[in-house]
DNA sequence: GATGAATGAGGGTTCATTCAT
DNA sequence: GATGAATGAACCCTCATTCAT
């Protein structure tokens, strides 16, 4: 589906709206004056609310195909360094998305919901293959410990950033991250780095 | 404060509620049918909708204070074990409250409720002081490795658990948890394993 | 059902206005202030506009049953004269609520509100069964002429009076019916005299 | 006025989307996309959504004039004749354009539309003069009868007809009218002859 | 103390119309 | 001349809350 400017300034206004105060939470009156456009303007490009919110989340996801497998295959480089970029692309790619993973958290339990999802899951489904298949690799290279519970590395990955992400402010606080480019440069290398030992802790032999 | 039988049954609906559709997506009308009682009963006793949300993470909060301290000060146990313990309590006590955490993080950004969660922000860093303690007497006595990013085990802990409860379907799909039972125990036992194993990999030279 | 006098004041005022602007002509909004009540009473008495209808409607055709066979059984009665007071009943009842009538007559077409006007095809059924024995019984009897269609005398009824309701100004002009008590009177006499005539001329051998 | 081939388009779609919903029913959106044509040529061609309306009115008017006048003078023609081909006529005119007499009916109450009805209004009373002049040369020839209410007749003979059409689901019911051609054949047969008989019946000796 | 009735504000949506091209 | 984009007003309805009893 092809977007105008204006749709596009739609979505974004929405996304930022959504991922602060919920869908429900949010008006589109609010986003309609947010986004300096008439509020007919919404129902008219998109339909209504819930089908924003659907084309928010078709749009954006569509944008964040992951190339996991590039990574991977690069059997040139040891599992160890693999894994390693792994976790960077990952958290990289959440943050740079974070908004609209949590508008997917959130509405995730609306039983109203489900077909919109459903890419959701699909690539959620794909990455986790792609990943056990990279660990398994590794595990039969003995190159990765093999008790280990491969499907909750995820949510270890990307829970860890989102429970930072959701008390950004103790963080924000304790580590005087002043600016939104502390921020970024803390994920970046201080939460990255976190996640790189985890993810070795658990699956390799090094120390 | 003294709660009745008819304002501790609302606030165990509007917990549920608030949970499952979030606090702006629940209306007092639901709350009132579903605890079958009148609408106007909610602002009689509780004086808003706003207040009904702050009692209920007042009450709910009160109810949880940590005994961290009681696992950590027993000396005579190993830090690993001690170790195991916590992550053992943790993840009992945020899977027995997980709907009061759910509101939470999502209310968390909001700007308007500064004040109510002082609470969970003074418990927070008071629970993360206690751990940060215990770690630190690990490491001097070196029974824990000190390359660790403390402040960021919290939220690999707490994470993880959430994001596997976010995205329970997929788990409940994958490992067959036909019913509440069976996800309790999931928790309990794989869960809580991979996250014992997480926190002894990061921080004990164990393997 | 029991109605309050608040509610049958915005039946009144929305009987009248359906019946002037037509159902979909007619906002809530007008209704409440013509009826001087706030506008989510509507919605909180009656559920919706269209619920709002329902009840009107529902209400109104159960306060209008025919006694047609009060007349009918009458047999020291002669055929003719019992004609005569069936036909000016009908035109009373009509007259008195013709508001509704014309509401239904407008929403009849409408695909949605099947289910609503049930209960006036039935009477209408009813009503036509009634009548139709009377007429045979009195062609049975030879009172009445047999080569007539039963089934378009009461379009002949009806439609003659609507037809002059929906013409009124018309016949205003001509006649000078200057106040609703004229066109009352008119109703009474010269329509239904012409009615009364016109039945005894189809039916009867009487001139 | 000379309109185009869209125009007539647009006024075929009003007048059949009017007839069925009501003019207020009707958005000129449906209205557009019915006749597969912009939503902005509705204002463009015709000013707007009541222009429309006025427009549809006076063009569907225009075609009707009556050729009463045709059938009186044919003084070769009994009387009796000549009554039952003006009554004939008369059920053919309003049924090949009870539309756009539906759409009068509903709207002929507005106290908006006075200035549009006046052709309407002009119309009837030509219609009426011709009538009345035609049953008084009856009375006076001594053909038909004096003690009837000529004003009335013209109520009898359109409200018959459209009491019929607005409930002509009983009709079609009862009558077993399963197509299009069946009902105009009805109206063609039965309801003419019906209303042939009440108008000698009423004005005429004959029996 | 407790509650059904009632309220004003605001919700999402659709309306007829007009603008810019 | 014709049209897709855009608009402000109004639509019906539901919201959280308060009133009167």
């Amino acid at each position: 589906m092809e977007l105008n400017d204006k749709q596009l300034q739609i979505l974004a206004v929405a996304e930022k709206l959504f991922a602060e105060l919920g869908y429900a939470g949010t008006s589109v009156r609010q986003i309609a004056k947010e986004a300096d456009i008439n509020i007919a303007m919404i129902s008219y490009y998109f339909g209504s609310k819930e089908k924003l919110l659907e084309q928010l989340l078709v749009h954006r996801m569509s944008n964040f195909k992951f190339d996991l497998i590039d990574i991977i295959k690069h059997d040139d480089r040891s599992y160890s360094k693999r894994l390693e970029q792994l976790v960077s692309l990952y958290i990289q790619r959440i943050h740079k998305n974070n908004r609209i993973y949590r508008i997917i958290h959130s509405e995730l339990q609306s039983p109203t919901r489900n077909q919109t999802f459903e890419l959701y899951h699909n690539q959620k489904d794909e990455n986790f293959k792609t990943l056990e298949t990279f660990i398994k690799q590794g595990q039969q290279a003995e190159a990765f410990k093999t008790d280990v519970e491969i499907m909750l590395l995820i949510p270890t990955l990307i829970g860890t950033y989102f429970h930072f992400k959701y008390n950004q402010d103790f963080f924000v606080k304790n580590y005087k991250l002043d600016s939104k480019k502390d921020i970024d440069q803390f994920v970046e290398t201080t939460l990255t780095k976190h996640l790189q030992s985890t993810f070795k802790a658990l699956l390799t032999y090094e120390n």
